[in-house]
DNA sequence: CCCATTGGTAACTCTTGTGGTTACAATAGC
DNA sequence: GCTATTGTAACCACAAGAGTTACCAATGGG
């Protein structure tokens, strides 16, 4: 999964930025700077999860799937971190003595609460809140660059 | 880092459960379900976060350098992640153009936070806690089976 | 109807991280 | 000194993931 969540909130911020306008996915991958195809494998997985829309052919690319405030940095994460990421580690359990098995049971619960907790934390946070600070960005930084690489 | 964590836990609960017990690297593999090596690896850095101490020699092994109430998941781990363990990806900041390096220091600081509720949750559980939930199911289980494996 | 453009996906390689193993040195108690 | 134990280095094996190439599918314009 890693990696994959820093170009899939790549790709929402962007196209967020413009507003509606289709983006192809080679100019995304330019931007993030990874290859076409890496960037299109995370694309896949937001359109299956319903976060991006995507047109083939001439004229072809992406545009957010639905409102950017009704999106937030969890469904990124979900979207892309598949069934369950698992960020901390599970604990095996080891051989049948006594402690290890309520050991493990008990980490791998707090493990998912901590996990619950940062969860959260990134469903606090929409693609929306994410825009208004990009593009706050973009004004006080635009003194002559150009848009894309 | 993966699994080392959990393995830390496993080392943390089990000497806890042990009231000032020195307990082998060996049987601490064993119960994990892994071998010394590993485990030793872990319990170093243990020892380096100052969370157990450890004895060499004939009769030797490890205890909890401190009191497992002023001991939480938290402490176990930092010390297992090291400086900073990154959990979620960062934006590389892809190519030079005015969006992306402002889209990567937002992700990256949104990243920063949730790791952070993440933290502050493992930190509300103590060492002590977990130690008090495990005798609790022990005296429970405990109908005949042999304590180690 | 053909062609250029764009996305979809499979197959492969390469790198990296990590767990496991072996080996050997250091230390402590008998 | 012998044995039990930790500390580490060196190496191997495996898995995950990113990158690349290649080819097919779809779309729209001439």
């Amino acid at each position: 999964m890693n990696s994959q969540l820093a170009i899939a909130l790549h790709i929402l911020g962007f196209l967020a930025s413009r507003d509606g306008e289709a983006l192809t996915s080679d100019l995304l991958a330019r931007t993030y700077g990874t290859s076409p195809v890496v960037l299109r494998r995370v694309l896949a997985k937001l359109q299956r999860a319903g976060l991006v829309e995507t047109q083939r052919g001439a004229g072809g690319g992406s545009v957010l799937a639905r409102d950017a405030s009704a999106m937030t940095l969890r469904d990124a994460y979900l979207a892309v971190a598949g069934k369950e990421g698992g960020l901390l580690p599970q604990h095996p359990g080891g051989c049948d003595g006594v402690i290890a098995p309520i050991l493990a049971s008990y980490v791998n619960e707090m493990f998912s609460e901590a996990e619950q907790a940062l969860l959260d934390k990134l469903g606090t946070i929409t693609i929306a809140a994410m825009d208004r600070h990009i593009r706050s960005q973009i004004v006080a930084a635009r003194r002559g660059q150009s848009m894309d690489c």
